[in-house]
DNA sequence: CCTCTTTTTATGGTATACCTTAATTTTTAG
DNA sequence: CTAAAAATTAAGGTATACCATAAAAAGAGG
């Protein structure tokens, strides 16, 4: 395997955990990777041919066995770099996920293996995203989006997703994980949420409020 | 700049210091990387193309100044990889270079310069062989081959070169680095050197002999 | 059932990085 | 000076991974 269709597989594994469903449509794909959807089919026939996914044209992807174990390889790869990044190295948030996006593919069974135990078996990344184990097993983290919560609520942030500009627009506004923000109100008939964080008012769109995952405050 | 131009800036950088000439034989490049003399060629093209190497057909090729300070960041970060690999995850010194290979073309300047501090400023690697500094200094280890050693000799071992069957044997013979090897004589007309090492003697031949460099013991 | 939209396929193209076989050119050594 | 050896170039190929443009097929809604 390679980074290219490491990276697909990894892609796909994210897009169906993140909209829960099972198959994955190619344009989706298309969208997430930044590639024409004609790139994407040739790539798809070439890890059917590799049994790597499932794909039945018109109806999705979906990884077999062997690409959800590739896929989960990745993701712990990926998310134990972020944490010997961020915790050893002290590398900037922002920064984390696109060196990691690069060493996760430079990175065999028994590094990896050891790094978890350096590491001191961490559960989740910086961003609060789950570590798979060694035997692909992955803990459910936080599943209700910011996008849901309700003038009134207080919602804890405990993980975004490894986006770049959302890792940087976060960054920039000191909105860290644990943050409280109470939600004020919806403008732009709905697009748009109202928060407040530490004296300060933010206009959150879709593409941040859909990436932040947390609780409300009870 | 990918892998397989990073490879073989790294590997004229490594060709000339070890044969101590500016310019480097195409045909050993082309048996250094195991590529055909053709590919070499095809590859010089390009690399001459983007500067990175000053190509004259038949004469040789030569890093440029831009291809010299990216072979030397390949070695910074190979080195840095092994000493993050031995130390840190405790790796055994064989498997480090393999490792280390693949680490060393997915790692930032940013990266590089913190793992340096965050290893503690290595001058060498498990190899025993120069880390260059940021600014591309390196200092010169040792030079002297076991190959150049002479019966009734007593040699220590300061540095191998990072060639994998050769990490292997030593390991397989406990030969690490600072190890003591007396030497007893020659064999098959001169082509194999007899040492003595701890109660053990080994006859080693010249692709080993002339990977090993260290000082006679006076 | 039919139209519209989405998805897929068909073609042809680019760049990288390797390969083989066979000239051709240049160097080197006698 | 010349023949042999070494190095390079030529020509054609493979696989990967992307692209664009256009046609065809399938699905979805009314
Ligand atoms: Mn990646
Ligand atoms: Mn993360
Ligand atoms: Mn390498
Ligand atoms: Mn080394």
């Amino acid at each position: 395997m390679n980074r290219a269709e490491e990276d697909y597989l990894k892609q796909l594994y994210e897009l169906s955990t993140n909209t829960q469903s099972e198959r994955v449509k190619t344009a989706d794909l298309s969208t997430a990777l930044g590639h024409t959807a004609q790139s994407v089919n040739e790539m798809l026939k070439r890890l059917s041919d590799k049994n790597l996914v499932n794909y039945t044209p018109y109806h999705g992807v979906r990884l077999t066995k062997k690409g959800h174990q590739n896929a989960v390889r990745m993701i712990r790869a990926h998310r134990l770099w972020e944490v010997f990044l961020s915790d050893k190295l002290d590398l900037s948030w922002e920064a984390l996920h696109e060196e990691a996006e690069k060493l996760e593919h430079a990175t065999s069974e028994v590094v990896l293996d050891k790094l978890y135990t350096y590491l001191g078996k961490p559960k989740t990344c910086i961003h609060g995203n789950p570590i798979p184990t060694a035997d692909g097993q992955v803990v459910q983290g936080a599943t209700l989006t910011l996008a849901q919560a309700e003038p009134g609520d207080v919602f804890i942030v405990r993980r975004v997703q490894d986006h770049a500009p959302l890792l940087t627009y976060l960054q920039a506004r000191d909105i860290a994980l644990g943050a409280r923000l109470s939600v004020v109100g919806h403008e732009s008939l709905g697009d748009t949420l109202v928060v407040k964080h530490q004296n300060q008012t933010h206009r959150l769109g879709q593409s941040i409020t859909a990436r932040m995952f947390g609780d409300i405050e009870t």
